[in-house]
DNA sequence: CTGAAAGCGCTTACAG
DNA sequence: CTGAAAGCGCTTACAG
């Protein structure tokens, strides 16, 4: 017991033999108890693992990973772990790597001015250095960094919300259903004049919604209105921006008059369908100062189901992208191929329903 | 160059040599590069370099560490990745250690029921298997986990606003000094009667904030007034409870009404400082139920300045606890330890100075 | 200045 | 069923 004091040293495998008198062999065997690994009689086990848990034996993770065994890790690629886009993602994630008895390591590729401004690559050569199982690639398309590269290196990547390389798995949120929720929800709750808020109508994702949204109207009955579409870009800048200083995105708030402007003022909308919480609080806000009630007048869903979502005023409904499912997924696809279950280049892409969480703001 | 379609096997330290002419131990001597190690000529030198470069040479982590190097990981330990309390300390408690060339392992410690309802000591062992070089431990005080046997397992570990485990390091961030600069800017902004918000009176956290409060009400020449002060564990429920099944935060909305009804209605308050950027939030849209216009009738400051701050209604004065700068400090003790060059057992309490950030509701 | 050699802790054919 | 032995990729005294 006091031997604690002398040596700190965890205990290795030979010590374990040598307390349950067996050789290291036996020891690792019984230990390790991999398929079909029954080579040694019950006495050994029996012996090794109460030395084993006497010690308090735990094998030494570099020690097998050096001899070929998986790191159990996962490389995690993001924007920024603060970033509000994402924080669910990251965290089910790490979740479902946790219950499969992986961990994740998490890498921003900004937002760390220290180093530089951009450490995609830094990461991609990192993860190589420690050897991860599979990489999720989370940063957002329009954000730098080689994917290309990234796929080279690590063969075993998949993607969320980018489809840039063909060919690799990946999990996308559905943003046409999301659309559609949206517009049902509304419409059966009597709105006639939906309007739909986007960012850049040029995105493949904002088309995606569109198409959606347009779909559902016709479904609803109701009348498809060129005014009703309000397109950010078309007004400039619509894109939130990482400030480095303050670690915080910068978000377009003048643009939010617009839209009120276009879809409200001009077109006369009851409903609409913002871009993102984020939109949908700022426009919440502006239409307070303007005069016009939420949801009386004019009834808003939010699309990510933000934390932020509890805590505008009203509380608002929103579309949930399910990260919570996405980050299941990915994990799933990596480990698969991880275990030799699937080919690498399987390149599957899997698409994850949303779901509408009703509050008060429609 | 078709070598590459071959075998996928990253070239090692033999292969460098191998190129560059010279043997494992002046390959190993040029790369690691460690201390005064320039056994080793120019010539060679500029040889091996270049044929590391040419081959794409990465030293494997996994064999660095058995041998006896650092791992250059920290352990982070986490209530929650996703709780809204510490995104920012988890985000730069990462930020410092990538620019220190670490890494960060985040381990949950609740909220993931897949694996069970608490995973402290899990991570703790796993953290071992692993080899960290420390551990920051930001687990709320109140959640479970034995804190003793990590520190004990652990020695370089950290904590954050958690002094339960005397004689190690610690960062705190100033609760008294937070309390003081949103009553000073109360003051200044013309306030008399100003309330103080608390979730438990009991917590020494809360007990802090009460004595800047005072201080600074007597500083200022304000009236100190028992009734100003809210106590929400005298009125049941008051703490926000982790929802295992939204894995979301639920907060006892029904207390704010209290708190309105305790230090405006009765006590006559004209500006509350709130337990934190949730309680603010929640305070300010009952108020407007309740036809009480922030700021015009009644001031609020937040604690936290989460993201939440920006998308109130409006946009939340709030008190920044300065996350970013615990984060440095945290991995500043623990590296220095981790390089030997402070005593692993030096226990400085480091308190971090808040800052108040001014937008709208005060 | 250089290289042969030992060894970190583990896994796994291989011979007994 | 068991144990001696090789080897994963690296670092580092040690002898030349």
């Amino acid at each position: 017991m006091n031997m604690n004091l002398i040596a700190h040293k965890p205990p290795t495998l030979v010590d374990v033999a040598r307390r349950a008198g067996v050789s290291r062999s036996v020891a690792g065997r019984v230990l390790n108890g991999g398929t079909g690994n029954t080579r040694f009689s019950p006495q050994a086990a029996e012996a090794v693992r109460q030395a084993a848990a006497e010690l308090g034996y735990r094998p030494n993770h570099a020690a097998r990973q050096l001899r070929g065994k998986r790191s159990r890790t996962f490389g995690v690629l993001v924007a920024s772990v603060g970033d509000p886009l994402l924080t669910f993602l990251v965290q089910h994630v790490d979740a479902a790597a946790v219950s499969i008895g992986c961990r994740t390591l998490l890498a921003n590729t900004i937002g760390n001015p220290d180093v530089g401004p951009d450490q995609f690559d830094y990461h991609v050569d990192d993860f190589a250095r420690r050897g991860v199982d599979g990489v999720v690639c989370a940063v957002h398309p329009w954000c730098p960094g080689d994917r290309r590269a990234l796929v080279e290196r690590h063969p075993n990547t998949v993607f969320y919300d980018d489809e840039q390389v063909a060919g690799v798995g990946c999990v996308i949120p559905d943003r046409r259903e999301a659309a559609r929720l949206a517009v049902r929800h509304l419409a059966s709750c009597g709105r006639r004049l939906i309007g739909l808020a986007l960012m850049a109508r040029s995105q493949p994702t904002s088309q995606e919604r569109e198409a959606g949204y347009r779909a559902e109207l016709e479904a609803a009955g109701l009348p498809v209105v060129e005014k009703l579409v309000f397109d950010g870009q078309a007004h400039g800048l619509a894109y939130a921006r990482h400030n480095a200083q303050t670690r915080r995105w910068d978000f377009p708030v003048a643009l939010m008059d617009r839209v009120i402007d276009a879809l409200v003022r001009d077109a006369g909308a009851d409903a609409i369908v913002a871009h993102n919480d984020f939109w949908a609080a700022a426009l919440m806000r502006r239409m307070r100062r303007r005069g016009i009630r939420v949801p009386e007048d004019v009834a808003i869903v939010g699309y990510l189901n933000h934390y932020l979502a509890d805590w505008t005023d009203p509380p608002l409904t929103s579309i949930d992208p399910m990260q919570t499912v996405a980050g299941e997924k990915l994990v799933e696809m990596l480990e698969r191929r991880a275990a030799g279950e699937a080919g690498v280049r399987e390149g599957s892409i899997v698409r994850v329903a949303p779901k509408l969480i009703v509050r008060e703001s429609a």
